[in-house]
DNA sequence: TATGAATGAGCCTTCATTCAT
DNA sequence: TATGAATGAAGGCTCATTCAT
């Protein structure tokens, strides 16, 4: 349903993103990685393309013949954000039981474990759509619905199924999603619970959200 | 314990907001309301002074006169909002029956409509304190902590009788919050649901987080 | 010859500057005092009006009651700065003997003593000449001369009686005003001379430089 | 004792100013040049950065590219005018005879040479310090400090060696300073001498004023 | 008389971006 | 490939001054 999302070309006028992934990883690049931590820090309107580049160790003509503009850097973060967390719950999805509360449970833990992992990502991903043009913002958007809609076929079967007791399937989904989105702005690594220990946690909530009775 | 939060004087350096509320309602001034509506469109950097004095019809320094610096601005329009959230919520505990379902019904629908009648204000709320030096950031954040404990007493107290199942209260009590302020990122006034089935809605949904079974 | 300097008239568009000296004593009033402080301190353009008013413990329209305008109260400042430096240079002439020595010795004296006693009105003389407009810079020019020209006549009277042996009259008396002019620049209260220590220095100092041997 | 001021990284942060001399004779670049005209005849405060830029024919971001602030470029023009000052005069000791007369008549000659030759840059040396911070202030003020001592040093020498009769050695040196420097604020190319009389007639000014009787 | 409120112009500085080298 | 140098536009804020009250 949602292709590839090819917009760099637009804005990049012809420059491709040929930055190597420089982590053997498979991790963010030096710049977007900066970036990241940058936007996160003071947003994108208050994050300077030289504060950039200095950040990321190089000259700012040298960033932008890595990007093309300074939107572009955040596009490229944030599409790559969510393609991880799409393909992650779908991973997810694949890898757990057939069973609705299963399903839940999996993508649940998922979802959680993505943002406690990349709280930054995930908090950019929240407030700085605003300073996309509409093409882009509609591009994440997009990908947003996408991963909604992830849940939303979970509960809708296990309600279909009558495992699942809520009345308000589509609210109750969203609520969930929100709930484990929320993480990522107030999880901290000094506790007190482990990324695991709230993924489970949201595990049951969630199940108690959707109305399910063990 | 969060006793009035009297920061503006800091800031202001002797300066008061005495622009008179020319609203009837007791609502925002004019340049608050107007920044208000730029902070959520653009973000706190994302918006000129220049810009707030145009749309506000007045000049930039008689800006200044109102108010002693930008940060200013958005320091008062968020701790108002968070006043007005945490005495609605005051208000709901107080005019509701005393038993912990009913007490979480009241301060959820009064969280859920506050976040639909103020979804500008509530979304500016969560996105831009990192605009805030680090004591107006305190400030903002004390308020946000105050309200939470609102919930965290009513949940508290529910799972101390028995009426209440969830085995993890604090982080029900977080989910439940987040989940009702997160509405304010997709509310539309355009429907499917008016604020008052949302809030209803959110009733039921809430009650199942916390374990609360009828 | 240099009567008595009558320009404000020509900045303050009709309104005197009626300030009352509040001062028993016959020194500044309020506002130009402060104005004496901050505009040492920071010099004229690095002083604003609001920065007066404040220092004045007036409003700024109060301020603009007394003067016409921001150069107004620097012209004013000066201007009697030099009325005094010139009336007590020639009572000092007056009340001395009438040889030259002596009556070098007497208006060094009494210019040394007052460029300790207002040693920040001195230095502002000679530093903010360039904020005024033509007619005002020459209003203070005039009156630096008539200064001079004191000076020089003693001098040259001792030239003329052979009791001063300079082959330069006229450079020696601007080196005798100029060096003793500079002692605003570097006395300072906290010693290690008095300014009467200071005056008998440079009264034997002056009578070297015209080559007056005892 | 006063080592080479190193204070422009200190504001520069980090930006040397390697606008190439355009001038075959060593002298300043284009901007300070025009920044010496400009703080010369409206003041540091009197002067904006714009009009800076356009006098030096740049754009104003081209000047923040040579100079971190536009109080280094004050500094750097004050600190490099100092320097030559000092340069010159240390010069001027080691080219002249050994005897105290001869020494005092050379410094003078060439203490009195660059305040004709450059008037302006010891004008605003003298004017301009409180535009800095204390740092630099400092950094400047030892500069002239150590300029004072270099004459303080042949009167002392020359008192020791009774040739010069003064009884206030510093007093005099200064005073020859301070009439030499103040050569600055009255020379014009215009006449009526050239600055090799008005050296000539300083050099007997000095010697009479520390009582050196031929 | 005195002042709260206002303003056009301007302040110093930085923005995202480009280009010659 | 990489960068020193440049720029038009704009950033937040303050200027000297005025006026209605």
């Amino acid at each position: 349903m949602n292709g590839p999302i090819q917009l760099t070309a637009k804005i990049a006028k012809g420059r491709a993103e040929p930055a190597p992934d420089i982590f053997g990883d498979g991790s963010l690049g030096r710049i977007k990685l900066e970036a990241l931590h940058a936007f996160y820090e003071h947003g994108y309107h208050g994050t300077s393309v030289r504060t950039l580049a200095k950040a990321a160790g190089i000259s700012v003509p040298a960033l932008y013949h890595h990007f093309a503009s300074k939107q572009d850097i955040l596009f490229a973060l944030i599409r790559r954000t969510m393609e991880d967390l799409i393909s992650g719950t779908e991973r997810a999805l694949e890898t757990s039981p057939a069973e609705p509360p299963a399903q839940l449970r999996a993508i649940v833990r998922a979802h959680v474990l993505f943002h406690t992992d990349r709280r930054e990502e995930s908090f950019i991903g929240n407030t700085e759509l605003r300073a996309f043009d509409a093409e882009h913002r509609q591009a994440v958007i997009s990908q947003r619905d996408h991963q909604q809609r992830l849940f939303d076929s979970v509960v809708d079967r296990g309600c279909d199924q009558d495992v699942f007791a809520t009345s308000h399937p589509k609210e109750a989904s969203r609520a969930v999603v929100t709930m484990c989105t929320a993480v990522a702005t107030w999880y901290s690594r000094k506790g007190p619970f482990t990324p695991a220990q709230i993924a489970s946690i949201y595990e049951e909530l969630s199940l108690s959200t959707v109305g399910y009775s063990a």
